[in-house]
DNA sequence: TGTAAAGTCTATACATGGTATAGGGTCAAT
DNA sequence: ATTGACCCTATACCATGTATAGACTTTACA
């Protein structure tokens, strides 16, 4: 199939595509007379699993890492769960990051219920307030 | 003070507060005769307030509106209350994100507790299935 | 006064994960 | 023969910085 079939099955974009090629994530196909890249249901099936690896928030770099490690049957998986582990760590890193955020904004957002002018709104004030308390 | 210094109160990099320049989130300051900038306390509170907006995970083009509404006492502070409740808004979407996010890598996690060769992997099988589940 | 070190300047490239465009080539149908 | 759909490469752009190179200024010290 051709690249636009491909980004049709994918659900990824063709420029996606060529882009995941340039990164090494995805191996260069063949190509056609004219020039044209030329896929097998191989590599929708590599394109997928990149993609669910995209959509767990991976990096390219791991997600590499993760192909490379799966081409080798034989070998230890320990980097995969390595890989997964950290990931889950980083997840809950920046939950918890957003959820002191979300506490920030709340009680600055409750310093102003109601339109007032600027020189009064208590949002304003308070986000200067963290300003002075730290400098 | 020159940049040096304010980096220094401020915690910001050298190069971050030259790119808050150019994205004209700070005002150009005066030059020194062999071109240094020279930065007033008045600078320090402007990027102190900057450096709280960011830590609240506001884009630059927010703080750039915060900025000039700011900038006139008289007018109404509808737009920051509405700038603060979007960001709500998005962190809870984020938030809404991650968790989905981290039980799906939970799941994936508990299908290989041990290290074991790859082919015999559960969390490659378990990339794979969704993967088969989607073509 | 000479010189070396520390500080600053601009311009540019890199990182991440794509997206968008320009300017061209290929292929199938009419 | 030409149109339209598709594809190609190369390049620039997005956000939010970080990191360099190469030049200039200022400060410190002998």
């Amino acid at each position: 199939m051709k690249i636009g079939v491909l980004a049709q099955k994918s659900g990824l974009s063709i420029q996606t595509i060529r882009f995941y090629e340039r990164k090494r994530l995805l191996p260069s196909p063949e190509r056609t007379q004219g020039n044209y890249r030329v896929y097998t249901d191989d590599a929708l099936q590599h394109l997928l699993f990149i993609k669910q690896c995209r959509a767990l928030d991976m990096t390219i770099d791991e997600i590499v890492e993760l192909l490379a490690t799966r081409a080798n049957p034989e070998s230890s998986c320990e980097s995969v769960n390595a890989t997964i582990q950290k990931h889950i760590d980083d997840v809950a890193h920046r939950m918890a990051e957003l959820k002191a955020l979300q506490k920030s904004l709340v009680t600055i957002r409750s310093a102003c219920a109601h339109n007032k002018k600027v020189k009064e709104c208590g949002v304003l004030q308070e986000l200067d307030s963290f300003v002075a308390a730290k400098s």
